[in-house]
DNA sequence: AATACGTGGCG
DNA sequence: TCGCCAAGTAT
């Protein structure tokens, strides 16, 4: 079965591989270690995230905070979600975190094994395996889909179907640097709004290259994003300000200012008002200051909140009090 | 299967 | 400017 596919592919790989050593991204740091933890960091940092995000903004300071996975498993939640702030999606720091308390020397290696840690599904497993581990299994992310979308001409295809062909696609041979190059070759040259086909090594067996690969695969209808009112007060006391820390599912963890759902009194001072956009919905909010004290929050001056993990919107407002 | 979940880069 | 969408997971 395997040397079926490796023969019926051989030509592919060739190529791919052949491109890979002039035009891969090589020098990317998670690429030029060994370390299995840094290795981790990187993948859950880069879902649904991009490199340049990830490469001059979070990398490098995590991995200095948090050098190793024991160092990480003995932080405070506080201290790992600060790290993270302004990477979004917040859950990955979180189910990191636990992972780590989890974890008593090591990452697994097997893609089970993996699989079964929090903020780990079947993608990043099978990554953490390739790169970390040098397991020979395929990955799966959102440029290998694309590239098998246009490379066997499909405008849809369900999980099982995708996995199916990228296990059929796979170089058992070199499966380390294969994985690399169709990231390169999705990210680089087959991409979502610009498939250079002339640059592209498999051009010639791509099947949606003959014709209009943009439209590989399908393109989804999407939905309005809603508008949410909200105002938010700044509760003030002796050069302090209430903030409390999100315990629902959005933004669990980070501290943030006082919300309500609108129209609370009219006699407090206006500081502004601001728009934060989320991925389902957009948030107009106007920000209110009130002297009071309320001892159902905790009180912090402005150099203490600087110090706590806060999403983007309430460090539109922390400006607006400096 | 569909939806919630952040933020910012880029055309 | 504005919408797309970027190395997905959990529910």
């Amino acid at each position: 079965m395997a040397s079926f596919y490796l023969l019926k592919h051989s030509a592919v790989h060739t190529t791919l591989l052949q491109w890979y050593e002039t035009e891969g991204r090589q020098e990317l740091p998670w690429r030029l270690t060994r370390d299995p933890y840094s290795i981790w960091v990187s993948e859950i940092m880069l879902q649904q995230t991009q490199v340049k995000t990830v490469l001059e903004r979070f990398y490098f300071p995590f991995l200095e905070r948090f050098p190793t996975l024991q160092d990480l498993a003995h932080a405070s939640e506080d201290e790992v979600l600060k790290m993270w702030e302004g990477l979004g999606y917040y859950t990955r720091a979180r189910h990191m975190y636990r992972a780590a308390q989890s974890l008593q020397h090591e990452l697994p290696q097997s893609v089970h094994e993996l699989m079964r840690l929090p903020g780990i599904g079947r993608s990043t497993a099978h990554a953490i395996a390739a790169f970390a581990y040098q397991t020979p299994v395929p990955i799966l992310d959102a440029n290998v889909k694309r590239i098998l979308y246009r490379f066997f001409g499909k405008k849809r295809l369900a999980e099982k179907a995708l996995w199916d062909l990228a296990y059929q696609l796979f170089d058992e041979e070199h499966p380390f640097e294969y994985n690399q190059a169709m990231m390169d070759l999705g990210s680089l040259v087959c991409r979502a709004r610009d498939a250079r086909c002339h640059h592209c090594p498999l051009h010639s067996g791509c099947t949606a290259a003959k014709t209009d690969p943009l439209n590989f695969p399908e393109k989804k209808q999407k939905r309005a994003v809603p508008i949410r009112r909200k105002d938010i007060v700044v509760i003030t006391c002796k050069n302090r300000y209430a903030l409390k820390q999100r315990t629902s599912r959005f933004l669990k963890g980070l501290w943030g200012f006082i919300e309500y759902e609108t129209n609370t009194c009219s006699d407090e001072k206006k500081l502004g008002a601001l728009i934060q956009k989320y991925s389902h919905f957009h948030l107009h909010a106007d920000v209110y200051i009130r002297h009071e004290y309320d001892d159902t929050y905790d009180y912090f001056t402005l150099e203490e909140i600087c110090k706590l993990p806060l999403s983007q919107a309430d460090i539109k407002i922390v400006n607006m009090l400096k």
